[in-house]
DNA sequence: TTGCTTCTACGACGTTTGTCGTATATATTT
DNA sequence: AAATATATACGACAAACGTCGTAGAAGCAA
């Protein structure tokens, strides 16, 4: 049984974000989706989520002979692992870099810092 | 002239974060300090330095037969190309979810809360 | 000077990644 | 029914990645 805990590739990330995004697709609408930011071909689609569902990052039913897609993983595990990847690799591990990071230099509306604000607030009353 | 914006490859990073945590330094310094988390062979490091040396991502002087690299690009640059990415492949785009993420499960300092706070409340009135 | 260590250079090679083309079965349309 | 469209399966392949081995120059040690 392969139950590793697999990094996806670009291609796969892609796609991972297309059935996360729209929940379970086939392989149609994910081909069409990616289309409309990259020239791809259908069979290219097709044998990427074959070769996820063999690695066992996606699952599958039938409708029909349409084979329905579905992130396997949740999102945030993913979400977790690449993070973790890129502040210990970029940001040597400090996340208030990242955070500071991100934060300058994408917009934000008021209601998301207002909750950035309450967990920064919980977590300081955490640990006094 | 190659100046594109390369996006580094996992190894590459690997390379880098050591360049940008001790500065410029030699092909040896760089396999050791590899050693200590991956075994890896000192001609597998050299060929890596070579090749991020052609494609202008490190540039490199020679203290008699050594050669010292040093990183090329800033980290602040890369680590907002890859952050970006992340930011859009993975979380749909939301800064705040990633930083929701990264704050909760990644402990900081009272210090480093403190920056982040300064930074939103900055953020708030520069926008109202 | 002869040998041992330490560089750089470079070619080779197994894998992984991403991309398609082709074959074939099953629907849909005319 | 015949032609067209749409699905899956699968093989092939070029390019990128990561890893070394070997060669040869340069410095150090016996």
């Amino acid at each position: 049984m392969a139950e590793e805990k697999l990094k996806p590739t670009e291609a796969e990330l892609d796609i991972l974000a297309i059935l996360w995004e729209q929940g379970p697709c086939s392989v149609r609408y994910v081909n069409d989706k990616l289309n409309m930011t990259r020239r791809v071909g259908y069979t290219t689609t097709l044998k990427q989520l074959q070769i996820m569902h063999e690695k066992g990052m996606v699952s599958r039913t039938s409708d029909g002979r349409t084979h329905i897609y579905s992130a396997e993983r949740g999102r945030e595990e993913t979400q977790r692992q690449l993070l973790d990847r890129l502040l210990d690799a970029a940001f040597g591990g400090s996340a208030s870099k990242l955070v500071m990071q991100v934060l300058g230099s994408h917009r934000s509306s008021p209601g998301e810092l207002e909750e950035i604000k309450e967990l920064i607030k919980k977590l300081e009353e955490g640990k006094p």
